[in-house]
DNA sequence: ACCTGAACACCGTTCAAGT
DNA sequence: ACCTGAACACCGTTCAAGT
């Protein structure tokens, strides 16, 4: 039975979940495939095509429409799925952040997202960089609730520090719920929309 | 003449911004300054140490005090110029993002940030998920902002796209000035910053 | 069309031994 | 204290050749 090119992938969430990002290679990928690594660049033109291909497999729930409701309830909406979605697989932000993807998902996704901004009156410029701003916060955020199940205890980092007011918010930080610290980032951002589409038709 | 840890930093950095930081390698550095790579492993206990070092050093220009003013126009200055200190050497973003670092200059510069927030009015744990929220903002942007050099027109990326708001809002979003569309961010994060502070101490 | 076998040109890290 | 020499255990990628 050959391989397809969706079987790679699968096979590759599952070495990424097992083992992390750092310790997937192309060789012990195809060897839990039961291939040459060679034989991967027939389906692959390298391995930064196959990560690609990860990251929009990983960002999948985000071709969903959203829930009808306000604009920033919608936009709310976005915000947790796409954490949800990077959550769902070990170092998942880390292999979308590190990917530039045009893949199917992450352009449905994409336009949704463009379109829910514009329809409650954002000029299509400034939508664009709100939406990347966003973006930025929830793959930055993820990348490090991530870090933290693989490097150990962040506490240990904490304890580096002075004390200072930097470490009492270090360590409060870090031991917030992360549901909690994310949401708050989230409404941070959506504060900032609503104040300038206020100001753009009052 | 003997290599102290301090030049090893300096080489590393110099070796960054000529070739990348998928180029810089410790046996490379150990060229460039004259010595075996295994030598290097004297002065640092391993590359992602070294790493740290380099991303303390990028960072070093958060170290000093802020102009007098207002928070908000303080916290503004911060911004500006870690976005300016990251973007002084090449894949900055890159190095940065990739380690945790509790070297001297992050440490001063994260509680200077907190200071000005908490001074505010912000209660301290609000205080550094605000200051995290705008570090990845921060980050993200820049780490965009440098890959654009690296990988050669973004151009290209956008015209795998569909035609759609997507594309547009794509495209007008790389073309825009890249201060301009960060300054952008920055704002949305400070009114959603003031609108908060306004709800703890009307 | 899909993969093997084998090679090429690298990596980070360790560690006895030298000075 | 600081570094060499040499090895260990890996990498991603290419490509003729097989089926």
């Amino acid at each position: 039975m050959q391989l397809r090119r969706a079987d790679v992938v699968a096979g590759a969430l599952i070495l990424l979940d097992a083992e992390g990002l750092d310790a997937l290679t192309m060789r012990k990928l195809a060897a839990q495939l039961g291939v040459q690594a060679g034989g991967l660049y027939w389906h692959f033109k390298n391995k930064s095509a196959l990560l690609g291909a990860m990251a929009d497999e990983i960002v999948a729930p985000l071709a969903a429409e959203p829930a009808p409701g306000s604009w920033d309830a919608q936009l709310t909406e976005f915000g947790h799925r796409y954490r949800q979605a990077l959550l769902s697989h070990r170092d998942g932000a880390r292999v979308v952040a590190g990917t530039y993807v045009t893949e199917p998902n992450t352009v449905r996704g994409g336009e949704m997202i463009m379109r829910i901004l514009i329809d409650a009156g954002f000029p299509v410029e400034r939508a664009g960089w709100a939406i990347f701003a966003a973006g930025y916060y929830v793959l930055g955020h993820c990348i490090e609730e991530q870090a933290q199940l693989t490097e150990g205890d962040w506490a240990e980092r904490g304890a580096g520090l002075p004390d200072s007011a930097l470490k009492e918010a270090f360590e409060t930080t870090i031991r917030a719920r992360p549901e909690e610290r994310f949401a708050y980032g989230m409404e941070l951002l959506l504060d900032g929309m609503r104040a300038r589409l206020g100001e753009a038709r009052p």
